[in-house]
RNA sequence: GCGGAAUUGGUGAAGUGGUUAACACGCCGGAUUGUGGCUCCGGUACGCAAGGGUUCGAUCCCCUUAUUUCGCCCCA
């Protein structure tokens, strides 16, 4: 037998009914704060994400898919949205437009990762970038986009982590004083943080090893780095966030994994979910200077991605999805072959009017298809025999009152629509 | 990439080195000449993840592989 590759997975039955649920509520909301859908390519040349994922973050290192297509170019099946969506913004020049572009996504990525709960090979990820535009009312925005779409979904306890990297300079000040102050301690840290102070010092923060550690706790904050333009432009984020009422939390050890952040990052979780590992719904920041180095002019961007997948998995354990299950609204049955034919009819008759509609395609026997309709949870029965056909006549039976009625054949549409 | 645990039908699962692999749910059929959901009766794994080995004989022992799951790492 052919099993699904590791990793993956098919969303199908309740599962399939909740997905559509979240997806319904994305596009609802993102057209609401009039965020534009845009469709870029599941597989990039690779250079792409080496260039703005960067070289020494774990997703380039290690959890690429990366392959050479025929022509014997170096492919790579994204591992995250961002990038694409801003080569699309630099290849078409959307630069040079007057206003802001607001795109949002909603696709699957790859990441050759061992398996986990909440963590898979193909993952889909919905999300948003807003490029052209560094005021801080756009990172208020984007942060409260994704709260809001949280909070419709009913997830409680939303908790958003925020903090500065700052721009260069105030980065750069920083990541000296941090080398500066773990250089002579480093020896007790743990092997993966020795490594990480040559490749990526600020990923020393959130280790999970070391993080009782008194070493960190006394570590230089970010904050306290930042020059005074990033350190205002901080505040002015956070006090637009107050305005909004989202519930946020400075964190100074969010410092996220893709290389290619400045001024605002933040991540979004439910205080529900003890089990910190999967609890990271979403999450994102600023990226002023990945235009640039993607070739673009100096501009600006801002973006958050939200895991599907993990939402899905938090939304099952809400009482309001449990009983979650597909309805329709009319199961039509008969036995004969004649019988078979009226149905035919009637049944699309029926669904060309829009209403859900499911007929006996088994060639079961009557007490078959009332089990049939149970199981589909139908809202009404149409039930046709030969003799009332030949009068003109088809059973409509309520299937919860259990009510029957014999109605005329050519009124069976208006009939059904007005019991429904 | 490293370490641990698991893998029996449509589902939940019991089980033993030796004839027909419990039990339950579900499903199918019948009792009920075309109006059911109750009840009763019957059927329902050519097979115990896949491949190989040990053995007179393996679902049960060993090896390999695959997948799942937990932890590390990392992230959504």
């Amino acid at each position: 037998m052919i099993t699904k590759p590791k990793g993956t997975n098919d969303i199908k039955g309740n599962d399939a009914l909740l997905w559509e649920y979240v997806n319904n509520v994305v596009n609802s909301m993102m057209s609401a704060y009039n965020y534009e859908f845009i469709r870029t390519p599941i597989f990039e040349a690779s250079e792409l994400f080496h260039r703005s994922v960067g070289e020494s973050s774990d997703i380039v290192k290690k959890e690429t898919y990366d392959f050479k297509d025929k022509g014997d170019r170096n492919i790579t099946l994204r591992p995250e949205g961002t990038a694409g969506v801003v080569r699309s913004y630099i290849e078409n020049k959307e630069y040079a437009l007057p206003d802001a572009k607001k795109y949002y996504y909603n696709e699957t990525m790859y990441r050759y990762e061992r398996p986990q709960k909440g963590r898979l090979r193909e993952f889909t990820q919905f999300g948003v970038e807003v490029l052209g535009s560094g005021d801080e009312l756009v990172d208020a925005e984007v942060i409260s986009l994704q709260y809001n779409i949280l909070n419709a979904l009913h997830i409680s306890n939303l908790q958003v982590n925020i903090n500065s990297l700052g721009d260069n300079e105030s980065r750069n000040n920083y990541k000296e004083a941090l080398v500066k102050y773990l250089t002579p301690k480093i020896g007790e840290l743990c092997e993966d943080c020795q490594e990480r102070l040559k490749t990526n010092p600020l990923r020393i923060l959130d280790c999970k090893v070391d993080k009782d550690s008194e070493i960190l706790k006394n570590a230089p904050k970010t904050i306290d780095y930042l020059n005074k333009e990033s350190k205002e432009r901080f505040e002015k984020v956070l006090q637009y966030l107050d305005y909004l009422d989202i519930d946020y939390q400075v964190d100074s050890n969010i410092v996220r994994g893709l290389d290619y952040y400045d001024h605002t990052v933040f991540e979004i979780v439910s205080l529900d979910n003890e089990e910190t590992k999967s609890n990271v719904l979403g999450g994102g920041g600023r990226y002023n200077k990945l235009i640039k180095e993607l070739d673009g002019p100096e501009s600006y961007g801002i973006g958050f991605a939200c895991g599907i997948d993990r939402i899905v998995e938090v939304l099952k354990t809400i009482d309001l999805y449990k009983n979650i299950q597909k309805e329709i609204e009319v199961y039509v049955m008969f036995v004969s072959e004649e019988e078979k034919l009226h149905a035919l009819d009637i049944v699309q008759n029926l669904r060309l009017n829009g209403v859900m509609t499911e007929t006996n395609n088994m060639n079961k026997g009557l007490k078959g298809e009332f089990k049939e309709a149970d199981r589909l949870n139908a809202k009404l029965l149409v039930i046709l025999n030969n003799e009332d056909l030949k009068k003109g006549l088809v059973t409509i039976k309520d299937n919860a009152t259990k009510e029957e009625e014999k109605v005329d054949l050519d009124e069976i549409v208006e009939e059904v629509i007005g019991r429904l």
